[in-house]
RNA sequence: GGAGAGGUGGCAGAGCGGUCGAAUGCGGCGGUCUCGAAAACCGUUUCGGGCUUCACGGUCCGACGGGGGUUCAAAUCCCCCCCUCUCCGCCA
């Protein structure tokens, strides 16, 4: 396919640039909700210096283009170019050149600090850190155990589908062998939540894991997040933490038919994290590893439809928790908590027994314009062209999601009732201790 | 991995140093004709950015896979990279 593109030389727009023009104040607001503020002056001044020396270096290409013009028509007609003319023009050029070195620098320096700067938050998102998310409702019965807990990893191993020493001795600490039972389970779970998703209207899409760096910028997690993703040695390509970076980029560098939208994508995929800065944290069982499986809600929309259908996959995502029987309780993130591509995000934090809190299992993004600009994906309103939507959401975070149903579901005797939709799935009614 | 051929507008496909953002065809859009439609005919149809305008618009710059170079002048010549195709090798 001859179409696809690698990169754009004069770039796109990223965080509106017209709007920061426009409205510097109201950005500046805006971004200090996310301790950002500061850039904002650094970009305007570079703007402002960079829009100066744009117009000088284009005069100067005009009259440049000017001369040459002349100089063909003499050619051609076989009549003789003036003394001196062609170095004139020379000197014209050797002039610009050093003009506009000047003028890349400047707009690489203003790219750079646009690149790092983090979307606009949605009003309605609360102010804060980690801690200040909103609790929005809790849904589902906290199962109790008279007997006493186990946790997922009692329950796994003693069900022979866990084994975590022997995986720490392959690849180290965070990573899991996941095997008999669980990986049944996680089959049907796989291939259910792609039934439900379908049925919503999300395509399946099996993605590349490995992409470029360019990828990555587009959808927001470079620069912000580079420390979490795995970089390969002698390749430039870098292994995802989700697939919604390769369904982000599906549709990179194209003007989406507005008939066409939404369009929705699901992706099915291990994910990759190194989780850097973690060291410590949530180090028992498959909680956080390196290495899991993820069906991922992907959707591009227009800008009316975005927060409708942040709503929309949220919905998916509570009928999911709700079909597997797990209680759960949707918080509102707050801005300081948010992603650099997020306007407003959800979390389903599911209960888990073992650690007798709530705990992320899925999450839902609204990035509005942010992933789009940096793709550039966009569409045609009349003359104008506008970037798209895009917003991500979790149908499945497989390790996560098998905790929850396995602490959630367990009996006295440390087997585990299977919840009943996964049954037709391939998935035994009850896994059983061996 | 080796050898070769290529990448041009939504698609197909010319152009291979000057007035080319780019012939022609198809498709799309608007119109004429028609009760309506088809056909025919006429017109129109890329993207990004600067300046200017309340706006409609005007004007200039850039882009022929990406980046760099040669030249008064580059889609056209040179170098590097990316991608596609064919053959060979390898492989699930």
């Amino acid at each position: 396919m001859p179409g696809l593109v690698t990169f754009r030389g004069e770039g796109g727009p990223l965080l509106d640039l017209r709007l920061i023009r426009r409205d510097p104040d109201a950005v500046r607001e805006a971004l200090s909700r996310r301790g950002e503020a500061d850039a904002l002056d650094g970009v305007l001044a570079l703007d402002a210096e960079c829009r100066a020396l744009r117009s000088a270096v284009e005069e100067r290409r005009a009259e440049s283009t000017r001369i040459a013009k002349e100089i063909g028509a003499l050619k051609k007609h076989g009549e003789a170019v003036p003394a001196g003319q062609e170095d004139a023009a020379r000197a014209l050029r050797e002039q610009t050149a050093a003009e506009e070195e000047t003028l890349r620098d400047a707009e690489a320096r203003r790219d750079a600090l646009m690149l790092a700067l983090p979307n606009i938050a949605e009003a309605a998102a609360p102010d804060g850190g980690e801690e200040d998310a909103v609790e929005l409702r809790r849904v589902g019965d906290i199962p109790v155990f008279p007997g006493g807990v186990k946790d997922h990893v009692e329950l796994a191993e003693a069900i022979g589908g866990l084994d975590l020493e022997r995986a720490a001795r392959t690849s180290g600490s965070r990573f899991a062998y996941l095997m008999g039972p669980l990986v049944r389970l996680q089959m049907a779970l796989v291939s259910w939540a792609v039934d439900v998703v379908t049925a919503e209207g999300f395509t399946p899409v099996i993605p590349p894991v490995l992409v470029r760096e360019e990828a990555l910028v587009g959808t927001g997690f470079f620069p912000a997040d580079r420390s979490a993703v795995y970089a390969t040695a002698d390749d430039d390509l870098f292994l995802v933490g989700t697939s919604e970076v390769p369904l982000a980029a599906l549709h990179q560098d194209e003007i989406l038919d507005e008939a066409s939208l939404p369009l929705r994508y699901a992706g099915i995929s291990s994910c990759f994290r190194r989780e850097a800065g973690a060291a410590g944290r949530d180090t028992r069982g498959i909680f956080r590893v390196h290495q899991f499986d993820k069906v991922e809600m992907f959707s591009f929309t227009t800008p009316e439809e975005s927060a409708a259908e942040h709503l929309r996959i949220l919905g998916i995502e509570e009928s999911i928790l709700q079909q597997l029987g797990i209680p759960y309780r949707v918080v509102d993130v707050a801005v300081g908590d948010l992603g650099a591509s997020a306007a407003r995000k959800f979390d389903c934090e599911a209960w888990m027994p073992g650690q007798e809190r709530y705990r992320e299992v899925t999450s839902c993004s609204n990035c509005t314009d942010y992933q789009a600009r940096r793709l550039r994906a966009r569409t045609k309103r009349g003359k104008e062209t506008v970037p798209v939507h895009t917003l991500n959401g979790t149908a499945v975070a497989v390790g996560r999601t098998l905790i929850a149903i396995l602490e959630n579901h367990q009996q006295p005797d440390g087997a585990v009732v299977v919840p009943a939709c996964l049954r037709a799935y391939g998935a035994p009614e009850v896994l059983g201790p061996s």
